[in-house]
DNA sequence: CACGCTTATATTTTT
DNA sequence: TATAAGCGTG
């Protein structure tokens, strides 16, 4: 029996039965176990597993709660259960409902870089690039929508806010904003707040709704916390009707690992759940499994000075001798040194790699430690930051399938037809008015139907420069060759692709075979896919999230070192964890000093980074910095403790390393300064 | 009009 | 450290 294992306050909310639940559940308390617990005990209670609704983080946060969850039944039922995040439910629910939102089933997924390139090329009409004044670069743009729409705040309180030198464009921005918004609808295309967007419109229409409702008889939330406003207004939405019976709705998470606040998630969801949700049951797991005690002692005591409402005291009956370490260092070359050192001293104490995390604010600050690492011959896998989908040239390999998939998607095709040699973005834009991509404005009837712009491409010669006629050849053949999927499936498609771009990129680009090499990546990626169509969506709601994804795991054995941002070790944890740049504008970073609430979430993050640790706890701080970020003092500057450690209660709970001494042989060995003295040498003798 | 060059600029976290 | 705008050349 599953529920055996469980503590008290698990094992109530693992059974409990009806009507809204708020689990508040502390770092390491067992969350994963006890949602799985829950959805293994639906299932026994008869709750067929496709009525069951588990929203996730992540999809591999999904996968690992409903392998578990078959384990405790027994019985391979869970994978019916509709498991993912927001945004890929959303995905599957719009293309089997949407159409009477006016959504066909195929409409293609942009994600937030695709949506900043449709921005520029609105910007660009608009002439809104070469005016006096800058106006906010395409990312920028892409921001501020995506921060009001999930915040479901006003523009200008937005500006006013979060982009105070936007403000003054406001006009402009809510013209491209506009633009942006019909753009989307005649390409048939939606972007990661469409899905959420559309899914509440859809749970929110009268007649809808009742049917959308009826679908689930559980939904389950996990890391509520990091849900924003619009998430929240969707569950509301999923129940019959105003003021109907108690929804069965199960929301699990802890305010104090609230660290989303970028993608406007707001704690203020799980601190209002119970008033928004009438009569519901609150049950609170402080009992921690994770963590030896000295290292919950400091994870408590960072945590202590911020304001949260679901107050929370952790224990443990994991005892342990060791506190927790932290190190000064000289600089970020030491730093590097050091991790390295400690690491390998764990390994040889029976620690593997793979027990073991490298953690860090941002995706760069792991760049000279992964030089380190190299040199050193030690394996890793870096999560977070990978770029895999923004690389330029795997942006050409997806807008080639794109255009397959959608011909009226407007930005693939102005990438697309860029590619031949002799085509700059003019005559793009030229061809797309030939090929009439740009529908007749979006009063034309919808359904009407309208030569695809792919045949026209494909079967009817087009005018372009003499220079571009052979490559616009090559590639008319390759989309072609692509077209008919029963003949070639996806993987198929991406290696006949490669072959059209590996003169393309040899032209191009610097390391054209690397960029090469990537394709295969992407077509190893395809596989597994007999529809492009669901290759490109899934690729773009959940991308590779790891260098290993990719890769694949080196080599099934093998051990190796996991590297990841603060925010991708999210839900995870490791017998030993080493949280390097623990410094003040690293941590907080520097970028998030503006206002009390963003210094508050830098706070949490360190405490999540700190409760990821099992067994040993290592923090390193650099004294000095030799690349100011934005430096116009002098190059070299001194940092400060993050502040968030720097208090005497925080240290006391550390033991304190002061920074080891250089090993004079040590750093000149590595410099090549041996050559110098065998030079001098050379002078003196004789 | 494309393309290669130079110079300015802005740098977090992620579905 | 990348990328994007700006400029000159073919």
């Amino acid at each position: 029996m599953f529920e055996d294992s469980l503590n008290g306050p698990q094992r109530a909310a693992a059974m409990f039965g009806d009507g809204p639940l708020l689990v508040v559940a502390g770092a390491g308390t067992g969350k994963t176990t006890t949602l799985a617990a829950r959805v293994a005990s639906l299932l026994e209670r008869g709750i067929p597993a496709e009525r069951i609704l588990l929203l996730t983080f992540s999809r591999r946060a999904a996968r690992e709660m409903l392998s578990r969850a078959e384990r405790m039944t027994g019985v391979g039922e869970a994978g019916r259960v509709w498991g993912g995040t927001f945004h890929a439910v959303a995905n599957r629910l719009l293309r089997l409902a949407g159409a009477p939102l006016g959504l066909r089933p195929d409409f293609t997924v942009l994600d937030q870089a695709d949506g900043a390139d449709v921005m520029n090329l609105i910007r660009q009409e608009l002439g809104l690039s070469a005016r006096e004044r800058r106006f906010p670069r395409k990312e920028t743009l892409a921001a501020i929508y995506s921060r009001t729409v999930n915040a479901g705040e006003r523009l200008g309180d937005v500006l006013d806010r979060h982009y105070p030198w936007c403000r003054d464009e406001a006009e402009r921005i809510r013209d491209v904003f506009q633009a942006y918004t019909v753009r989307k609808r005649d390409q048939n295309v939606l972007d990661y707040d469409d899905l959420l967007l559309f899914w509440k419109a859809l749970a929110w229409a009268p007649d809808i709704r009742v049917r959308l409702a009826g679908l689930f008889d559980h939904v389950l939330v996990d890391e509520y916390q990091d849900t924003n406003a619009l998430q929240a207004d969707i569950l509301e939405g999923m129940r019959p009707l105003e003021g109907s019976a108690p929804r069965n709705l199960t929301v699990v998470g802890d305010d104090a690992q609230s660290i989303y606040g970028s993608r406007a998630a707001t704690v203020r969801n799980i601190l209002e759940f119970p008033e928004r949700f009438p009569e519901t049951t609150v049950i609170t797991l402080e009992q921690n499994y994770r963590s030896t005690s000295p290292i919950l002692e400091a994870s408590n005591a960072v945590i202590a000075r911020s304001r949260l409402r679901h107050r929370k005291t952790l224990w443990t009956d994991r005892a342990g001798r060791r506190r927790p370490t932290l190190r000064t260092c000289l600089d970020e070359a030491q730093q590097c040194r050091t991790v390295c050192d400690a690491v390998l001293e764990h390994r040889e104490q029976g620690v593997p790699l793979r027990a073991q995390a490298v953690l860090f604010r941002a995706a760069h600050h792991s760049d000279l430690l992964e030089v380190e690492l190299t040199r050193r011959n030690v394996p890793f896998v870096k999560y977070g930051g990978l770029k895999f989908l923004e690389a330029a040239h795997v942006k050409d390999a997806l807008a080639l399938l794109r255009i397959l998939e959608n011909p009226w998607d407007e930005v693939s095709w102005f990438r697309a037809l860029q590619l031949p040699d002799g085509i700059g973005p003019a005559t793009a834009r030229r061809l797309m008015d030939d090929l009439a991509v740009r529908r007749a404005e979006s009063a034309a009837a919808p359904d009407t139907e309208v030569r695809s712009p792919l045949t026209s491409f494909l079967s009817e010669p087009v005018a372009v420069p003499h220079a571009a006629v052979e490559g616009v050849q090559a590639l008319r053949a390759a989309l072609g060759d692509c077209l008919d999927e029963e003949a070639l499936p996806p993987a198929g498609q991406i290696d006949r692709l490669r072959a059209f771009l590996g003169p393309v990129f040899a032209r191009r680009y610097e390391a054209a075979a690397a960029r090469l090499r990537d394709l295969e990546q992407l077509e190893a990626l395809a596989t597994s896919y007999e529809r492009r169509g669901r290759f490109i969506a899934e690729l773009t709601l959940d991308p590779p999230s790891s260098t290993g994804d990719l890769a694949g795991p080196p080599l099934l054995d093998e051990d190796w070192l996991v590297l990841s941002t603060i925010h991708s070790a999210k839900g995870l944890e490791w017998d030993a964890v080493h949280l390097i740049h623990a410094a003040d504008g690293m941590i907080p970073s520097d970028m998030a000093t503006g206002d009390e609430d963003e210094i508050e979430e830098e706070r949490r993050l360190v405490y999540v980074a700190l409760t990821r640790a099992r067994d040993a706890l290592h923090v390193y701080f650099p004294m000095r910095y030799y690349r100011r970020p934005r430096g116009l003092e002098d190059p070299h500057s001194y940092a400060q403790l993050s502040r968030f450690l720097d208090a005497d209660e925080v240290r006391a709970c550390f033991e304190q390393i002061a920074p080891p001494t250089e090993d004079p042989g040590d750093v000149l060995d590595v410099t090549g300064s041996a050559s110098v003295d065998a030079f001098l040498a050379g002078l003196w003798s004789d």
